[in-house]
Formats: structure tokens, C-alpha cells, sequence
DNA sequence: TGGCTTTGTCACCGGCTTGTAACTGAACTG
DNA sequence: CAGTTCAGTTACAAGCCGGTGACAAAGCCA
């Protein structure tokens, strides 16, 4: 499982997220200073940085800026450990580029649940294609186009974004209320009946090609996966 | 609104926390000592549990750490009663894991405000599973996808819900009240045989994967254990 | 400004889904 | 063993849902 690096200058508060961290299957690496984070990082490259803020001679702050400006380090996510909320705006800001915090005290649990979910999310970064290749339906993102067997189709906008949409999300349903957020950047919905009409639309220009898109009744839609 | 799980073995503490709660708007289960706390924790599945330390026969910092290990309850954010702020450090320490705490006596206010604060920070990360495997049936839940050794099985939407919504709890019994409000989402007890109709139908559906699916007479419907 | 395209909303319809009732059979109770 | 309760089964009507065509408002370009 991944290994996350632990850096803290306190042995109780290093100790307690050691633990926890352990519990939950991780493989944890420990440092108790700023240089010392630094050259484990570089040693171990781990998955994921846990950083207290508070650290004597270098600071958490300072670490964490000088972890992203090597390139052996700037792509592993950092979540900062702090005791004040005022720091946060700090410790998310641009030049630090933390990827989360937790503030002081925490609960164990949480904070697993937060290394957790960072690293899903880095994991599924995976860079969006900005083509798509399905059976005979081409899709180019930044030249806005499409084709259905080598002959090209005219989209409107909103017809390209849906379409978009779904394919970059292949075989998972998209509710309504989903798409009009994802699309039509709605925070409130208003008739939910518009994506279906768009849907139409769209299946009408795509012509053989609307197999792809699937209507799953009571849900939503969906792109269809193979 | 949120499920609340409250254990105090005084009932005026019970009654105090009980009231201010539903005056807030949640929803409220509550339990007089260790052993019925851990059983209703199971049964109702929680949206927090708020314990009292003090409690005779199993403590609750000994239910705590039951309520981690029981995979069906690990997941439910705990808040910790106790009357000495020495027990502080141990409440949030290592192997129990709760995720805050109150020091009596407390204001009813600000018992409220941490539960309320608790709820949002957890629903900011936390997540629920996406697929779930159990011999050969498959259920992915974002494409909405069900198969029985390998072979796709088309099911409705309410279907649908009611499968994951029994799997997610596999081994607990969900009541056809329980089910009616998880499922359907209705305040207010209509048919109960409802639920009756539609496992069978999922039942047609699944064939010989219906074997996961118990029925409890006189109680309700349960996915099996293993 | 005027014509054209795009877009959001509405109403209607056909079909599938779903809730309910009635009946049947099984299991539990005394 | 008889009666009662409970779940499985069947049937059906109501209603919900999504496809469709129409239309007006809004946007766009000349």
C-alpha cells in the first residue's frame, strides 16, 4: 500500500498518527525536523507528505515550499498539520501549495480518512485525453471536433460539452441534476428536462453513432463503456 | 436530517441531550449502557454517535473501541462525554480514535454546535464505497451496473437502490420500515408489502444469486454475511 | 436592425415501472 | 391439529418517465 512520510517534532503527536496510520495499512516513514523531511523525501519518494507546521530551525511552511521547488518532490501531496486556523489561507496559497490541512487537535480517524482521499484523488488525475476514440466516433477536444465514421458533425456548444461529459466519464451514469451542474454549470436546478431535450438533439446529429449513448431509466445517462 | 445515536446510562443526561437534539432538527436513537449502545449503533447505522465515558459494566471508552473494530460501525464519527479533561488525551489518543469530545457540564448550545460541525467535516470527506463483490455478484454503483457470474442483469431503479441499500449493510436486517425510508425515501409508512413486491422482483432478476438475499420472518429482508 | 441559429420550456404520448390488493401457501402458536 | 400470521405470487391500473415536436426567447453575426 502506499507509504506516507510523517513529519513532526512532537514523539507523542508523531506517534499517534503513526499508529493510526499503520492501523490502516499504510507504511509510514518518520522524520522529527525540516532537514530531515527534506532528505527522507528525496530517499523514500513517498505517496503522500503528513506536515506539521510548527517545527524548530526550518518550519513546516518553509519545507513545504522548498519540497515543491525540487522536482524529485514537487509532485507528491502535502497535507499540513496545524494548530491555527488562521494559517490555512496561508498554507493553501499559492506559493505553498499544500494540497490539505488539518487542524489541532484532530481526530485520528479523520485525518486517515483525509490521507485516503487525497490519495484517490491523485490517483484519478489522470490526465484527460483530449481525444476520444470509440468505434467510429472521433472526438477532439481543443479543435471542437467531431466526426461519425471519418465524416465530420456539427455541434452546437452545449451539445459538444454534453457529449464531452459523458465520454470523458465512460460507462458511469450521469444523473440530470449532475449534468446540468457539469454542463450547464447550474447550482440550482431548474428543469431538469432540458438535458433531455439536449440529449435528443444530439442523438439526432450523431446519427448511428447515438448508440453510444446509453438512457438508464429512473437515473440518468450514460456513455457506454466498451 | 442526521441520525443521532445518544448513550448516557442517567436518564436526565439522556433526556437533556435528546431534547436540545431534536430541537435542532435531528433525528434521535438512544441506549442506557455499553452493550445496547453497540447493538443499536448496528441497527440504526448512525449519522454520530455522541458517548458518555461513564457508563456501568462495558465503559465507553471500551465501547469506543468496539465500535472501531466492527467494520459496520468503524465509519461513524464519535464524540466523547466525559466529565474529566484529564481523560481528554486518552478519548483522543491512540487506539480509541474518537473524533471530539465535550466536557461536562456543557451547554446544550454548544453540544449542538459540535455535533453540527462534526457532521459537515465529515461529509466533506467522507465517502461510500463504490463497488461491492460478493461471489459472483458484482454491483458497481456510479455505472449502475449489476452481474451475476459475469452475465449483466437489467434492474430498475428502485431495484437497484434496494440491492445496494440491503448490500451496504450485509448481515444487518433492515425492517421494511427502515428499508421504505432508505429506499423510497417516504417520511410517513404507506404499504409495507411494497417492499415485499419488489424483492421478489429483484429476486426474479438475480436467479441463482437470490441466495445472498434472506428473508427474516416477522422482522424484514437481510443480505447474507458471507 | 433583421434574419438566423441556438437554447430553454412546455405539452403530449406511449410504454415501462410501480404501488396495491387479493389470493395462496408456508410457518408459527397454542 | 386448527387457527393465525406472515411472506410469496399474481394481476392490474395508475402514474411516472423519457422521447418527441413545437415554439418563443435569447444570442449572434452581418
Amino acid at each position: 500500500m502506499a507509504k506516507i512520510l510523517v513529519v513532526d517534532d512532537e514523539p507523542d503527536a508523531l506517534e499517534l498518527v503513526s499508529f493510526n496510520l499503520k492501523a490502516a495499512g499504510y507504511e509510514v516513514v518518520t522524520a522529527d525536523d525540516g532537514s530531515e523531511a527534506l532528505k527522507r523525501a528525496r530517499q523514500h519518494s513517498p505517496d503522500l507528505i503528513l506536515l506539521d507546521v510548527m517545527l524548530p530551525e526550518v518550519d513546516g511552511l518553509e519545507v513545504c515550499k522548498l519540497l515543491r521547488r525540487d522536482p524529485a518532490t514537487a509532485g507528491i501531496p502535502v497535507i499540513m498539520l496545524t494548530a491555527k486556523a488562521a494559517e490555512i489561507d496561508r498554507v493553501l496559497g499559492l506559493e505553498l501549495g499544500a494540497d490539505d490541512y488539518v487542524t489541532k487537535p484532530f481526530s485520528p480517524r479523520e485525518l486517515v480518512l483525509r490521507v485516503k482521499n487525497l490519495l484517490k484523488r491523485q490517483s484519478s488525475v489522470d490526465e484527460k485525453p483530449e481525444q476520444l476514440n470509440v468505434g467510429d466516433l472521433f472526438i477532439d477536444v481543443p479543435r471542437h471536433l467531431v466526426t461519425v465514421a471519418r465524416r465530420r458533425i456539427d455541434l452546437t456548444a452545449t451539445e459538444f460539452k454534453l457529449l464531452t461529459t459523458l465520454a470523458s466519464r465512460r460507462g458511469r451514469v450521469q444523473s440530470r441534476e449532475q449534468l446540468l451542474r457539469d454542463v450547464w454549470e447550474y447550482d440550482n436546478i431548474i428543469d431538469t428536462r432540458t438535458v433531455d431535450t439536449h440529449m435528443r438533439r444530439l442523438r439526432e446529429k450523431l446519427g448511428t453513432a447515438c448508440r453510444y449513448l446509453d438512457t438508464v431509466r429512473g437515473v440518468g445517462y450514460r456513455f457506454v463503456e466498451n
